[in-house]
This record gives C-alpha cells, sequence and structure tokens, in this order.
DNA sequence: CAAATATTCAGCATGTACGCTGAATATTGA
DNA sequence: TCAATATTCAGCGTACATGCTGAATATTTG
C-alpha cells in the first residue's frame, strides 16, 4: 500500500498514528465495553465534540483497520476489530529475543 | 504532567506518538539490537535523514520515556528503557477482559 | 412525496510534525 | 589555546492533524 506521495504507508504507522489520540483510543474501549458493535451516533454521543469530528476519528480507525463498519438502515455500526491489536504485540515481541549476547550490557 | 496549552499529556500518547513515526521505531530497533545503547552519533549514521533530524527524534523518544541519555566524553549515550514499552501491554490488556457477556456478540 | 433522522462530505483556521540549513555548544587532543 | 569531533539549538517551509461550521447524502416514517 502506497499513499498519495508514493510512500509506503506501513500498517505499523496508520494502527500507532491511530492509537496516538486520546479520543480514538477511547472509542476503541467504548466499543469494547460495549460489546464490541455500536452505531456511529452512540459513539459520538459519549464525546463533547462535534459529531462530525468523530465521524473523522472513525474513519481514521477504520483506515487503520481497527474498526469495520456497515449500513444498518439509517444507522452505521462500527465493529472492533480486536485481531488488528496483534500487530501491536507483534511489534513489541521483537524486543523480547535476546539479540547478541556478547553486546549486552549488565 | 500538563503541557503548555494546558491539556493533560498523558503517558499513552506520549509513547503512541513517539511509536508511530518508522524512523522512531527503527531508533529503538537498532538500539536494541547493538546491546541496548548507542551513541548520538552511531544511531543518526544509520539514517539518510540530517543528523539534526535524528537529534529530534532521539529527544522524542526520550521524552517519551523509551530512552535514557547520560553524556559519556563528547557523546551522548543512549539507553533503551525497555520497561517503558509495558505501558502499551498495560494498555491493550483492557481488550482481554471480558466487558459484558449480556452483550457479547457471538 | 415530505419531513425527520443518521451520518458524511467539504472547506476553514490553527497548531504541530518533520524535513532542511546554519550557528552554537561542549569536550578532547595536539 | 586551537582545531577537530560530537551533538544540540534555532529558525524556515511544507504538509498534515484536528477542531469547527454548513451543506449534502441516505434511509425511514407519516
Amino acid at each position: 500500500m502506497v499513499d498519495e506521495s508514493g510512500r509506503h504507508e506501513d500498517a505499523y504507522e496508520a494502527v500507532f498514528s491511530a492509537l496516538a489520540h486520546p479520543a480514538r483510543r477511547r472509542v476503541l474501549l467504548t466499543i469494547y465495553f460495549n460489546g464490541g458493535s455500536m452505531a456511529a451516533g452512540e459513539i459520538a454521543a459519549v464525546f463533547s465534540h462535534a459529531w462530525q469530528t468523530t465521524t473523522r476519528h472513525l474513519q481514521i480507525l477504520e483506515a487503520a483497520g481497527l474498526l469495520s463498519s456497515a449500513r444498518d438502515g439509517r444507522m452505521r455500526i462500527y465493529h472492533l476489530e480486536r485481531k488488528r491489536l496483534d500487530l501491536i504485540r507483534d511489534w513489541l515481541a521483537h524486543f523480547t529475543i535476546t539479540p547478541d549476547p556478547t553486546k549486552e550490557t549488565p
């Protein structure tokens, strides 16, 4: 996947950037503690932001693969993609392998 | 900790933002695979960026608590703070508790 | 069809991020 | 002390992020 400037938009960058904003972390937790799915309006109601602002946060989370969505009548239901969080665990796992014992600091 | 605009700069935000940039993730891995410590110049040599650009990345990583540093003669040694990565694991752990079985999606 | 509801799109202002260059600082060695 | 080495500070330009408001779209209900 390559963005408009030709730069490779790596999945790690999308996920970490998405999680960098407190409102977006709160969206994920809110959906999770609601059972995994919520309508856009229900999510927006949690925040004091204009609802259009929350819409954009939801789009960023979906672009990062952390949410999926489907229309249901006049509502849009967002669903938490918990598996996507494994990407972070995978990255963190790099730091659990001892890389070179001869250079280990005591 | 409160930043210049009076907003609480939460630790999660600092850490996730720091990890959002590919160069900064690479800095952490580079130091790790070098045994946990590296001089600023050694780190900068890995990148094609101007070294001043890497200096700023190092400062951001240090501000996020992911690196610590100490002068050693005319060099500055950066040390990886692996423990700080546990903050992310802690946040991810929120998603491993079943929140409300009555709302669970099958 | 018209009105109400739910959500998104488009555009604006402000602030921050990130690359750069040039100058400054600190330490070491001749 | 002077020159070399290692790093940081200051400032610039461009691009993007994030809040906002107003308009547009899609769907259901009367």
